[in-house]
DNA sequence: CGTGGATTTGAGAGAAATCAAATCATGTGG
DNA sequence: CCACATGATTTGATTTCTCTCAAATCCACG
């Protein structure tokens, strides 16, 4: 049953994780609820107090939180193999809301369930734990691109980054991936408006380093692109931490 | 040894979790090696790997990264009781500095004691792993402020946040708190230039908010302070989550 | 073939940065 | 106790980046 679904998070963990034969079995036997979602669908909303955090197996979501005045600042986006609301485990009421950004295919783990797995592989627990520190990593890094690097640079480094991390779990082909994302997602994502994350993008076409048609990227110059957006991914912690 | 040091800490996690006496008196027999830190003192920096984790039994420290072109981005600020570096249990190698705002007592933890600690303390566990998750949301709330609000909302913001995380340890007296911080270091926090962050002050003096003359800041009009910058303090979960 | 969302481009306004200089502590050494 | 150096704050003038407003184009889909 769970098999299936449990097969990205298994993969993205084994990465940077030592697991033993034990510890996977463990994985695999966790009972996984499957629910398909629509593009653009709310899982969990601010507010909420979910009993279970779901695993993306196909598809990408991402979480925001939207501003007193209706402006909607994206803080993270999830690619397979992820768990966007772990934190949910421990922080009972949600902060900010998940949602779909394209179809996705989820798994969903009880609270219960993972905190049995958590108790009886203490493994799996410090990897779990992990996983919610390199988030957290991640939100340093997007505060810093946010607060201190301009429009184009700011594309640069979130295309770098996302190239990585999808190559990690092997859906790059030759520096190019697929993420159906809008202009006006972008921006929210970077904290600029749709209108000049447009601009942005053909400066970085106009200098040779990416093609962007949607839903599709292609990063011509990776090592190009990397130095324009100040790329540096040590704090994605993707090698296996020793 | 360690009770004087570790008192800070046990305050803060009994807020918001569930530790019964044993759990507190693990904590309480931690070896801890306690040194004094001057102001402005890298504690760890990017690219260290810490074999230890630092408890602040008094003082303020940041965590920072400094960008390609040596601008500086603050990504949070921590004070007494909290673990600011608790993520290098298990992200090894550091991603950002962390050093000391003002004159510090520190208490230092190995890796080691903390993982046995984690080990044969479950509750212990998940209420560091719940600090670190805290630590997240409150990055997630700072790439709201500095990509979607303007400078002075981000300033109210900020002052706001300090107010309620300094009266959670009784560091607040009607209002007022201590913090010695330089409009330099708050425009770091805030993506702001050191002007803009003199103007922006400006601004909230002359709308009777805020008193700031360093090292003490005073929250004039609490309530007016937290709507001019849109704040809402459920994201730092300071609330014992039932 | 029409409709709505997404992208593109232009023009003007606004927020914040930079540059520059003056003032204001604060602490040190003579 | 004063002179001086250093760092922090304050204020003004100018520039730059990004936003907002507006309109045109493009595209996917029913």
């Amino acid at each position: 049953m769970a098999g299936p679904f449990a097969n990205a998070l298994i993969t993205k963990l084994l990465v940077t994780n030592n697991l033993d034969d034990e510890d996977v079995s463990a994985i695999l036997s966790l009972p996984i609820r499957s629910q398909r979602f629509d593009a653009h669908t709310l899982i969990v909303r601010e507010g909420d107090r979910p009993e279970e955090s779901c695993l993306i197996a196909n598809g990408f979501a991402f979480r925001s939180k939207t501003t007193f005045d209706g402006q909607r600042q994206i803080v993270s986006l999830h690619i397979p193999g992820e768990i966007p609301d772990l934190q949910s485990l421990h922080l009972h009421v949600m902060d900010h809301d998940l949602a779909t950004l394209t179809p996705c295919f989820l798994g969903f783990i009880t609270h219960m369930d993972l905190r049995a797995l958590n108790g009886a592989r203490p493994n799996v627990a410090a990897a779990l734990w992990r996983e919610t520190l390199v988030d957290a990593s991640i939100f340093r890094e997007w505060i810093v691109n946010v607060g201190r690097r301009p429009g184009t640079v700011r594309m640069a480094h979130l295309l770098s980054e996302l190239r990585y991390r999808l190559e990690a779990i092997g859906r790059t082909t030759d520096g190019a991936f697929e993420l159906p994302i809008t202009q006006l997602e972008l921006g929210d994502c970077l904290g600029l408006s749709a209108v000049h994350v447009n601009r942005v993008l053909k400066e970085l076409r106009d200098e040779g380093l990416i093609q962007a048609e949607r839903p599709s990227f292609r990063l011509l110059d990776k090592a190009g692109l990397e130095e324009r957006g100040h790329f540096e991914p040590s704090y994605l912690h993707l090698s296996p931490s020793l």
